[in-house]
DNA sequence: TCCATATAATACGATATCGCATTACATATA
DNA sequence: TATATGTAATGCGATATCGTATTATATGGA
């Protein structure tokens, strides 16, 4: 009971607890700040399209985010009707379609980034951005391999 | 606009977003697994009455993950409908329970972590527990400061 | 003791998430 | 070219999550 096998066991349960409790704790702490009916994975696309640039397929965004294309779809549509994106015919593809932010999707996502500036800014504080830093590779290499597993079942 | 505070800003985002897929893939990877109809999360309240002993009370347990008690209210009738917990009056106080789980329930968590074992053992192959362990010290700093900052809103 | 306030649990309603099925279009192979 | 198979998006239904309100009990001060 005490053996390797175990205690690498509780290792990853811990691991995916801790991960599934900060994830919970930062979507309460932001969704607190934003908007009445504007939840975090709402923000984080109009964040994404912004970073990553828009003109993004649906089914691009879905596979950034890990989620099943059904929730983003249902997403883009909440969020096209607030007039923050809008969904264009794919040239290249007619079964497919193209998300754009609006001039009202960037100001909301300006805005809402000034919202959550002050909780940043204590985050800053009391948690090192350069030790932060130096984790996400190390989270990234977690993510790749649960990706990779995903595919590739059973390994 | 390559500011540091814009960096950071950057820096966390990008920390909440490899948390909030990690969690995604993780809980998706062990969905999978899990007879239909259970959920990781059902999983992780037998796992964690095993681990830090059963008979605890509702809030208790809602608190230790971090989730609304209305949540945590449902999963647990939803674990006694299964016969996988027994609520009991709390003797110390007459508007709470304790929450203990049967002997079919801790069958089921065995022949639940038998089931996750293979995925398990390919991550222990992939994923150092050495370094994993090495993270948790870092990712529970994290936990531990949002949760404060959650109380103490806008620090 | 009485009352105000706090706390534990849950019922209820709203809605986000997600699996399955469907539709439209794309691509490969004969 | 015709047909089979694959893929993009979405509609639909089931249900987990979660905020608000409610009920029962506890607690602290007048």
């Amino acid at each position: 009971m005490s053996d390797n096998k175990t205690s690498d066991l509780r290792t990853f349960f811990a691991l995916f607890n801790e991960i599934s409790i900060i994830e919970q704790l930062s979507r309460t702490l932001f969704e607190g700040r934003l908007p009445k009916g504007v939840l975090v994975s709402h923000f984080a696309v109009l964040n994404h399209l912004s970073r990553v640039g828009d003109g993004r397929t649906p089914l691009q965004i879905a596979s950034a985010f890990q989620v099943p294309k059904t929730t983003l779809s249902h997403t883009l549509s909440l969020l096209e009707k607030r007039g923050w994106v809008e969904m264009q015919p794919n040239p290249s593809d007619k079964r497919s379609k193209l998300v754009y932010m609006t001039d009202a999707g960037r100001t909301f996502r300006e805005s809402a980034i000034g919202t959550l500036e002050p909780d940043m800014a204590a985050m800053f504080k009391h948690l090192n951005p350069r030790d932060i830093k130096a984790m996400l590779p190390r989270l990234a290499e977690i993510r790749s391999y649960l990706d990779r597993a995903r595919d590739d079942p059973q390994e």
